[in-house]
DNA sequence: CGCGATTTGTGCACCTGTTCACAAGCGCTT
DNA sequence: AAGCGCTTGTGAACAGGTGCACAAATCGCG
C-alpha cells in the first residue's frame, strides 16, 4: 500500500494498437505502440511535471520525477523511453520539451470538445469541474432528460434535450462524452451518443455498457473504490485480529482479544 | 475496447496480504489471499448479481454473470473460485449464498462509516451521491476548511470543520475517508485524517499523497480518464490517415473500401 | 583533456494475471 | 441405472508488466 493505486493500471490485453492493421505497415515514428500500463501513467506524469515548472524547475531526473508521480524510478524511465527519448544522461529530462511530447500523444495539443450527458446530483459537479477545462478539455455542451432542467445554464452553458444530442454532437465535432445518468439511461443514451457520432465515453453510471467494438469505454463507478478500500480495511482488522490471537496463543493475555472476537457471524443485511 | 476498463485492475504487485505477518501463520480458510485483480472486479460482479436477483434469477451461468458484469467467463470462474466454490456444475452459481460471500469477503455486512473532506463542487455532490449508501456505506461526517461553509447541512448531516476530525473522527469509529479537496489542501488533510485514525483513503485530489506504510490509498483522477480516453482518439484518428493512405496506395476502389475498412483490418482491432 | 560522479536506457529474470481447453461433476431424461 | 448435455473448476501455456542491475553516455571540475 502507499503505493498509490491510480484507478485504472494494466492487466488489459496488450499492446494498444498492437494488433491494428498499422502493424503491418510498420508503426509511424511519432506514433510509437505504448503499452497500455504506460498510456494510463502518462497523465500521471503530465501533471507532475506542469507542477515541477511552475515550481521553477526545468530538468528532472528519474528519480525526481517518479516521487512526484508516485511511481519508481525503472518505471518511469522505461515508460519514458517508450515516447523515445527525452532525456540526457547525467542530468535528467528537459521538462519543456518532455510536456510537449506528452502532451502530443494524449492528443492534448488541441483542446478536445466533450459533452456531458446527465446534470443530476454528479453531472452537475462535473459540468463545474475546473479540473476538466485546465486539463485539456473544454465541455462543448450540456444534456438532460428532465425537460425541468432544459435551459438551465452550469457555468455559462445551457443544458439541452437529450433529444438533440445527434445534432449538436455534429455541430461541434465532439467524439467525447461522459455519462452521469441514472443507471437505467445509460445504454439508451450511450447508444445515442455513438449514434451520433461519438467514439470515447466515461461512464459514471453502475452499468456495463454493451456498445460496438470501435468505442473506447472507461469506467468509474465511485461506490466500487470504496468498496475495494472496504476489503483492505476488513482485512486489515481480520489480520490484527488474528495477529492479535497469534500473540495471545503464546501468552497469557485472552482478554484482549475477546473484544474483538471474529467477525464470522452475520451476513446478509447490508446493500439495499 | 468495448471490454471494458474498469478503472482498476492488477498490474499493481502481489498477492493482497502475501507480505502480512499471516502469511507466516498460514491463511485463514475463512480468508483467503485474493489476487489484487480479482479484488478488484469483485464489486462489479456484486452488482450484477444484485440486478440479477432483483430482475428474479435465483441462479446464473458463469457466462450469463461474466456477460452481466463486462469480463469473460474463465475470468469470472477462476475468480469466484478463489472464494471457495459456490457454483454446481452443469447448472451456475447460487445467486444468493454468493452474494453473501463476496459481500462478508468485501468487508460490507457490517455498513461502513465514511468522513468526506471538502464540499466544494465535487464534494457536495459525493456527499449526496446516493450510490454510496445503496452500497454498503454511510456518509457519517462531512468536513470543510471554510468557516462559511460549516453549519451548512448537505443531505441532512451539517458540515463540520476540519478542526473537529480527531474527534469525530474518533467517536464515529471512521476508518474510511474520501478526500475532496483543492490539490493544495490534500496533504495536509490526508496527514491529519491519518493521524486521527483513518487507514483508507480514496482520493480526488490531483496529487499524489505521501502516506505512511499501512494506509491504503486509491486515486481517482476524472481529468486522467478523460486524457486517457483522448490518447485513445488520438491514435483512431492517426491510425484513420493512415489507413487511408495506405488504401491510397494499394489501389483503384480507394472510396468503397475507407469506408469499412479492409477485412484483415477489422480483425481485432485495437487493444481488447 | 581526462576522470569521476551522475543518471539514463535497457537486457533479463521474475511474477502476476489472462486465456485456453478439457476433465470432473451434476442433473435430467429415458 | 445408465447415458447425455451442460457447466464448473483448474492445469498449463501465454502475455504483459515490473524491477533489478549494469553498461553507456554526459557533465563538471580540476
Amino acid at each position: 500500500m502507499s503505493q498509490q493505486r491510480t484507478g485504472h493500471e494494466a492487466g488489459i490485453t496488450g499492446r494498444v494498437g498492437a494488433v491494428t492493421p498499422s502493424a503491418v505497415l510498420g508503426s509511424q515514428p511519432d506514433f510509437p505502440d505504448l503499452p497500455e500500463a504506460t498510456v494510463a501513467r502518462l497523465p500521471e506524469y503530465l501533471r507532475a511535471l506542469h507542477h515541477l515548472a511552475e515550481t521553477g524547475h526545468d530538468t528532472v531526473s528519474s528519480e525526481g520525477l517518479a516521487l512526484a508521480a508516485g511511481v519508481n524510478s525503472a518505471k518511469l524511465r522505461k515508460d519514458l523511453s517508450h515516447l523515445g527519448s527525452y532525456g540526457t544522461r547525467g542530468v535528467g529530462y528537459d521538462i519543456e520539451p518532455l510536456v510537449g511530447q506528452i502532451e502530443y500523444i494524449l492528443g492534448l495539443n488541441k483542446r478536445r470538445a466533450v459533452a456531458l450527458v446527465g446534470v443530476g446530483n454528479l453531472g452537475h459537479a462535473l459540468a463545474g469541474y475546473a479540473g476538466f477545462a485546465s486539463r485539456g478539455f473544454r465541455i462543448a455542451a450540456l444534456f438532460d432528460a428532465d425537460l425541468t432542467r432544459v435551459g438551465e445554464l452550469i457555468n455559462g452553458i445551457a443544458v439541452r434535450h437529450i433529444g438533440d444530442i445527434p445534432e449538436v454532437v455534429k455541430s461541434e465535432a465532439i467524439s467525447i462524452a461522459v455519462l452521469a445518468t441514472p443507471a437505467g439511461a445509460a445504454q439508451a443514451v450511450a447508444d445515442q451518443l455513438v449514434a451520433a457520432g461519438v467514439t470515447s465515453i466515461l461512464n459514471f453510471a453502475p452499468v456495463v455498457l454493451n456498445l460496438p467494438e470501435q468505442v473506447d469505454v472507461r469506467k468509474v463507478d465511485l461506490a466500487v473504490e470504496l468498496q475495494i478500500l472496504s476489503f483492505h480495511e476488513h482485512r486489515k482488522s481480520a489480520r490484527g485480529a488474528e495477529q492479535a490471537k497469534a500473540l495471545a496463543r503464546g501468552a497469557e493475555l485472552a482478554k484482549t482479544v475477546a473484544r474483538n472476537g471474529s467477525p464470522v457471524a452475520a451476513r446478509g443485511e447490508v446493500a439495499a
